[in-house]
DNA sequence: GGATTTCTTGACACTAGGTATCACTAAGCT
DNA sequence: AGCTTAGTGATACCTAGTGTCAAGAAATCC
């Protein structure tokens, strides 16, 4: 039986996050976790509900993927066509690399853009107080491939 | 019939180039552009549906938007919510200021950011070749409004 | 364990936003 | 005025997601 817990050590995380913040471990949501750490590393909604399969129902993975994204367990990524994928979220506020090529996303480590944006919007009156930060280029391994 | 000349420049600048692009310049297209002009500063597509009325069809209306923005006359902003807006779009590459209290947008002028992203990105190998940005605020009247 | 309480589920209907089809219309050209 | 082809719009369809609510099942309490 430690095979299960040594395969996803971020679903017991999850799982310990959930329920000691009150939510109740129920099948769908465990089921979910599941699916969510056998998935390669973002994934859109619809990707979920057909790995998850009939087991549990569509709004329940929205509702899901929702309630997870908001605790801060996922994160949300844009992709360059515009469609939502998810994906483990580590830190809090961060933004992605997104490999136009192969779809490989990457945290971007570092960035500081709000002092820049804070002196730029000033010139405009505006009071900065979020952005929103997607980067798309190819990744190492598909420029490799094609060198 | 110098008023409707003078009331939208930006309508016949719009008219020029879809001709001198080899666009025909139908009614449906004359009467989308003439809506454009008259609406606030953004608009969604069902904003336009509305304001444009029975005359133009649903259909042409998306079909429009999306040549006109491909044409770079109109440019896309994403709001706080996630909702797809346009507007008028003069330069090429920009961001966007949007005032998330009264839901005002300014182009964000001399952002460059593009070097900073090319060098964190190349800690994970990647090579940069766009990006996404969107600034979230409150913009200068909303901020003496309720001070 | 069993009863209770409250959260959660899932079927379903519904919405918003947008696209594919295709017969018909009308710009633009001569 | 006639021809050619781009453009239109009715319609059907699609994806991504939300609201409703009766029924189910966690957690808690005994
Ligand atoms: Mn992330
Ligand atoms: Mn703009
Ligand atoms: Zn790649
Ligand atoms: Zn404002």
């Amino acid at each position: 039986m430690s095979s299960q817990s040594t395969l996803a050590p971020r679903v017991h995380a999850a799982e310990q996050s959930l329920g000691a913040a009150g939510y109740r471990l129920t099948r769908p949501r465990r089921e979910l976790l599941r699916a969510i750490a056998a998935m390669p590393d973002h994934f859109t909604p619809d990707e979920l509900i057909h790995a998850v399969g009939p087991a549990v129902g569509r709004a329940t993975v929205f509702r899901t993927i929702r309630m997870l994204t908001e605790r801060d367990l996922l994160c949300r990524v844009r992709l360059e066509d515009g469609t939502l994928a998810y994906r483990w979220s580590g830190a809090g506020h961060h933004h992605h690399l997104v490999c136009v090529s192969c779809g490989r996303v990457d945290d971007l480590q570092g960035c500081d853009i709000d002092s820049d944006l804070a002196r730029l919007a000033a010139a405009s009156g505006f009071a900065v107080d979020g952005h929103w930060l997607e980067v798309y280029g190819r990744c190492a391994d598909c420029r490799a491939r094609e060198a």
